[in-house]
DNA sequence: GTCTATATTACGATAGAC
DNA sequence: GTCTATCGTAATATAGAC
């Protein structure tokens, strides 16, 4: 905001360039070498900018969880009835997943080999429970459907929101934004895909 | 089913072993040593039975092709209406996936980094276009709401399906069965969520 | 069929010059 | 801030004994 942008790297300008390698890639998938090929610059010069490959991680997905746990703070997800909190926070997370999506599709993939990996995990599962409470307490008000098992269908909702990094692409011609995919997200979730309901 | 159980290895007891570290692990994130731990037998035993990783790769998402492919070969899924057809491979894919968990589960994640992976990948994709087209042949007869775009609701369906992999453990304290995981993901992805539907 | 030993390459990370 | 050169380790894979 306050700078111009720079000719040389910070951590986080290199950042963006190593999450895009990650996401092609794999986590594992990437060398030292493969990051210094996309950014330019040496292997060692890398090491200048972050202590090595797992800061990057690290300062990726504390990124998509930062992002994450700022819609459970917000107003919408604290007040009204636990079915309306629960669209707004449905709805708020495809957002944030796709204003976030190289660091969200990044989180979504560890898979526990390092310290950091498990950390992230962790959080995660935190994050996912509390959306869990939420529709249980949904299901309590008589507002969601009670035939379909809780925890499977918190899973099948988080599983279509999290699919989403798996395939949308901001730059496509003809790309829908955050917000059309959400409404589409909550229209399937919340009143499935047949007509007439 | 002719021959007894060995205490020996062959290729496909090798593969039942490999498959489960490959995905606690990460195919990138195995090595042979991981690979030679876990089977309780040297690396170099291992490539007395196969060539290397990639071909344990190559015979595990096979396994899973065929089955997925097997799907579309169905007598249900050739005849009926659109809509019907449509219901018979979803709820069929998710038996597939969860009958053959571990090979499918590996298939999801391929990054595309080796032939074989890319390879998979392609295979894959061919799949998903037979079951996008049976959706698109499902709204054009009216049988499904038409107000949601139609590559949307075909990925958020499928991202439904697959994220099964993610949290199914056909082993734990009251799981539910592959008809049971199938019958709530039809009912969510066609009727919703939302009571009263 | 399994082993130990080893060849060879790739990896993450550091040293030190400019 | 970036480089070349290099260290020590871990990777895939092979050789050859039993």
């Amino acid at each position: 905001m306050t700078t111009t942008r720079r000719d040389t790297y910070t951590p986080e300008t290199l950042l963006t360039v190593a999450v895009r390698v990650f996401n092609e890639r794999g986590y594992d998938g990437t060398s030292m070498e493969h990051l210094s090929k996309a950014a330019g610059i040496s292997k060692s010069s890398i090491y200048h900018h972050v202590s090595g490959k797992e800061e990057l991680l690290s300062r990726a997905v504390s990124r998509a969880l930062d992002g994450l746990f700022g819609i459970l703070a917000e107003e919408h997800a604290r007040v009204g009835t636990a079915v309306q909190r629960l669209e707004h926070v449905t709805r708020r997370t495809v957002e944030v997943l796709i204003a976030e999506l190289p660091y969200v599709t990044l989180l979504l993939r560890v898979r526990g080999n390092t310290d950091t990996e498990r950390w992230a995990m962790e959080r995660r599962r935190e994050f996912d429970q509390q959306v869990a409470d939420l529709l249980k307490e949904a299901v309590a008000d008589g507002d969601l459907r009670s035939d379909i098992e809780l925890r499977l269908a918190t899973r099948l909702l988080f599983g279509m929101i999290n699919s989403i990094v798996e395939w949308y692409r901001p730059d496509a011609r003809g790309a829908s934004s955050g917000e059309q995919v959400a409404d589409a997200v909550v229209q399937m979730a919340f009143a499935g895909l047949r007509s007439g309901s």
